[in-house]
DNA sequence: TTAGGGTTAG
């Protein structure tokens, strides 16, 4: 199998229970516990065992320490008897483990001095919580809060109480961090390290608002001697940032330069990033200038800073002035520097930054990878993402000590970066080689979205029904919602749309909502009903330039390209920003509504609105032109291109010349297409097709043989109509449904009726070079006419029937349907590749123009 | 106690 290698075989780290067993991960160390510092005072200053008579165990178990000879300390204290004033070099071995993240050890420690009776005192416990808030183990943190509690460690001992207030913030336990808390404001033992602790535990919980109340409390409580130090600062200050709050955090800033804390370069550090991420630039940046001492977080916090408003060039400029200076670029300078990069869509750069930096020693991590990987999927550099992909099994992934978060993220990286470049099977490799526990709402939205962007959506369906079934262990977000209404637009499946859209109106999205209301009112356009957009669309609080575009994409589709001129107009009264992509729409929908001297004025208008036409607005024109019959205008237009007639350029006139049967400049475009070795579905169907309608059977003939010799074979239509009973699929001649002699016996009859009427089958549609009478009976076969058949059989009278198609609508079966549409009390709406068809008593809303 | 990262629309 071609993705065998990529079979990842995870075990999960996950710290699974109680002291003493348990299973191990380090997690990156946040924390706010200040620990008695005068656990590195001798024992024997403390309380010595005899003043006059200096212990000798103590002077060895010193020297020991003093040596480095740590397991020596081990050995000598488990041949020596319980002593409590010797625990203090058991404590010194367990902070020890602790500063090293070495988990294990601690616990292993923790276990055996009490295994040998030993028992734990004020300033055991404190370090013991500490490594549990950093495994963010709530089981083991109960235990061992519990064990001091029972040890008659509470309400007594403030670094005890403290410690455990952390640990329970870290571990999410924000209710008995709380509880704790107040306990202690109640019996009066406190001190500004319990408040940082609670504090910290609501900014961690993402609650900034009550850490900013309570912050503010904190500093009113100077008259029982109350005083916010720099980890109070530093711990508020991100939390300013979080809620945007630039007056907060000036007032923070300002709190600090009045207790003289803002030349501690951590507090310097936070204020600057607050401002930075407060949208405020300069100011970080006049601070930075200030700040006396700097280290390489400061000026990673500005180069980060200046990459995510957009200012990457300043970012890039100080990155350089740091290697100038040569000051240490560490893993976090880099990965900024790479996500900025990836973040423009600039994979190329970003692959090419991450390179230098393994040539300069720097070690990538999870971070890194997952900036790189995000620039392959921006510009879809499948060979690079397989590169990282190696580079992340060898030398990042599956580490021992390894945030197991963090891995995660970059597996969700790894499937949406071959979920981008197109290759869905080793995406879906990746994803089912996590077992289901450990897949989070962002590995599901990465397969989706890459299936409804790439792949089949109805894959993408699939796997979104899939992940309901999982019920309340995996609630789909604002991203997996829009995913899952691009699969709908995609494949015109208006009924599960519609079922999305009430699922979104019952779960509130917030901030997400214009997004996903963007995506219905997208997913209405390409499902037909224009009414349901316009009410989406007329229902929205807050619009933006895509909800506008995207209605103008809609009329423009569907052939009111007036009324798409309108909306156009009202944006630009509005004040809304017109970009590249409006332009788009706007010439799209003049082109396929024969809005010609309009549109061709839009294009020469373009750049007083500041936007230069691109070689797709050339396209449109050519299109609006060619489609209008003004095929050596579209000719002229296109040797008068300032860049280079791109493929699409040469596609919009090569269908102009099908419509207007014009031989002569099709073999032109087609010659242009190969020699730009332009692989277009259908190129030669096309080409086929204008010798066809020029009836030169010949030609026809030799690119059926072209065809045929190279291998190519024309891409089946297929039409899809949602009847009654689903949705059913249909292939030229597809006789595999269980109607099918109902479908064909009605379709004979609407051909007999409609030939009466006067109707007359347009045989060059055939392709086949037999007699017009055997053409007539191949057309009747088309998929579109098998599916409107169908679509007739199964929906109640006087409701729509909406038929898709993956191609383009044949001519023949145009006029077919057109005539049916006065036959029957159903208005006909079909979506072929390139716009809707609204049939209704007999004629068709493109007016020609499709 | 500070800096960096993954999923969405025209």
């Amino acid at each position: 199998m071609e993705c065998c290698f990529l079979q990842f075989s995870r075990q999960t780290t996950a710290a699974t229970a109680l002291v003493p067993k348990l299973c191990f991960s380090s997690t990156a160390a946040h924390h706010c516990v200040s620990l008695p510092e005068d656990d590195l005072i001798q024992p024997q200053s403390i309380a010595p065992s005899s003043p006059s008579e200096p212990n000798p165990t103590a002077q060895l178990l010193s020297d020991c320490l003093s040596d480095g000879r740590h397991s020596d300390v081990i050995t000598v204290l488990r041949r020596t008897p319980p002593s409590r004033y010797l625990v203090f070099y058991w404590n010194n071995l367990i902070k020890r483990s602790v500063s090293f993240q070495d988990h294990r050890n601690v616990f292993h420690l923790f276990d055996e001095m009490r295994r040998l009776q030993w028992k734990p005192d004020g300033h055991t416990y404190p370090y013991v919580l500490k490594a549990c808030g950093d495994l963010t183990s709530l089981a083991a943190g109960m235990s061992i809060h519990a064990l001091a509690l029972v040890s008659g460690f509470t309400n007594c001992n403030v670094f005890v109480d403290n410690a455990a207030i952390a640990m329970y913030g870290r571990c999410g336990a924000f209710d008995k961090a709380r509880q704790l808390f107040d306990e202690m404001l109640e019996g009066g033992v406190f001190d500004t390290v319990s408040w940082n602790s609670i504090i910290s535990a609501y900014v961690q919980f993402g609650d900034s608002r009550k850490a900013l109340r309570m912050f503010k409390e904190m500093v009113s409580r100077g008259d029982i001697g109350l005083r916010a130090d720099a980890v109070s600062l530093v711990n508020i200050l991100p939390a300013c940032a979080s809620l945007r709050s630039q007056r907060r955090g000036a007032e923070v800033h300002a709190y600090s330069v009045r207790r003289g804390l803002i030349d501690d370069v951590f507090v310097g550090n936070a204020v600057m990033d607050m401002y930075a991420k407060c949208g405020l630039i300069d100011d970080a940046k006049n601070l930075f200038d200030r700040m006396e001492v700097k280290d390489v977080v400061s000026w990673n916090a500005l180069v980060t800073g200046y990459s995510q408003i957009g200012k990457f060039d300043d970012a890039l400029g100080l990155f350089d002035r740091m290697r100038e200076k040569n000051i240490e670029l560490n893993v976090v300078a880099w990965s900024a520097v790479i996500a900025g990069y990836a973040q423009r869509g600039l994979g190329n750069e970003a692959i090419d930054v991450f390179k230098q930096m393994i040539v300069s020693g720097s070690q990538p991590n999870a971070v890194t990878l997952v900036s790189v990987l995000s620039g392959c999927a921006a510009s879809g550099a499948s060979n690079p993402g397989k590169e990282t992909h190696c580079y992340a099994i060898k030398q990042v992934l599956n580490l021992e000590g390894n945030d197991p978060g963090d891995d995660m993220m970059v597996i969700n990286g790894l499937i949406d970066m071959y979920a981008k470049c197109k290759n869905l099977k080793v995406a879906h490799a990746l994803f089912d080689s996590i077992e289901m526990k450990n897949r989070s709402v962002v590995t599901w939205t990465a397969l989706i979205g890459g299936y409804a962007q790439h792949g089949e959506a109805g894959d993408a369906l699939g796997l979104f029904a899939e992940m309901l079934r999982e019920g309340c262990r995996m609630m789909p977000n604002g991203f997996t919602i829009s995913c899952a209404l691009v699969a709908c637009a995609r494949v015109g499946a208006l009924r599960l749309g519609r079922e999305i859209h009430a699922y979104a109106l019952r779960n509130r999205y917030g901030d997400a909502m214009i997004f996903i209301l963007n995506c219905l009112i997208d997913m209405y356009v390409k499902s037909g009903d224009m009414d349901a957009a316009r009410a989406v669309f007329d229902n929205m609080s807050q619009k933006n330039a895509v909800s506008w575009t995207s209605m103008m994409t809609g009329y423009g589709m569907h052939g009111r390209g007036e009324e798409a001129v309108q909306v156009f107009e009202k944006m630009r009264a509005a004040g809304l920003p017109i970009d590249g992509v409006t332009f788009v729409v706007l010439l799209y929908s003049c082109s396929h509504s024969g809005i010609v001297d309009q549109g061709i004025s839009y294009f020469n208008h373009m750049k007083d609105f500041g936007v230069v036409p691109a070689a797709e607005h050339y396209a449109c024109m050519v299109d609006l032109l060619g489609r209008a019959g003004r095929l050596d205008d579209a000719m002229r237009l296109i040797r008068d291109m300032p860049m280079q007639a791109n493929p699409i350029v040469w596609v919009s006139l090569l269908s102009s010349c099908r419509l207007h049967g014009n031989v002569e400049i099709g073999e032109h475009a087609v010659n242009k297409l190969l020699e730009l070795k332009f692989e277009v579905d259908g190129l030669y169907t096309l080409l086929s097709n204008i010798y066809a309608s020029a009836k030169q059977w010949k030609d026809v003939a030799r690119i059926r043989l072209l065809m045929k010799r190279a291998g190519i074979r024309k891409r089946p239509g297929c039409s899809w109509v949602q009847g009654r009973h689903g949705t059913a699929t249909f292939y030229v001649g597809d006789k595999t449904h269980p109607m099918t002699k109902e479908i064909y016996d009605l379709l004979h009859d609407l051909i007999y009726r409609a030939k009466i009427m006067g109707y007359v089958p347009e045989t060059s549609f055939a392709l086949h070079d037999v007699d017009d009478e055997e053409k007539g009976d191949l057309l009747v076969e088309h998929s579109e006419k098998l599916a409107l058949a169908y679509g007739i059989l199964t929906t109640t009278p006087g409701m729509p029937i909406r038929i898709m198609k993956n191609l383009r609508v044949c001519g023949d079966c145009h006029t077919a349907i057109s005539y049916i549409s006065r036959m029957i009390e159903h208005d006909i709406i079909l979506r072929d590749s390139s716009r809707f068809h609204h049939f209704k008593n007999g004629s068709c809303s493109c007016k020609g123009y499709w």
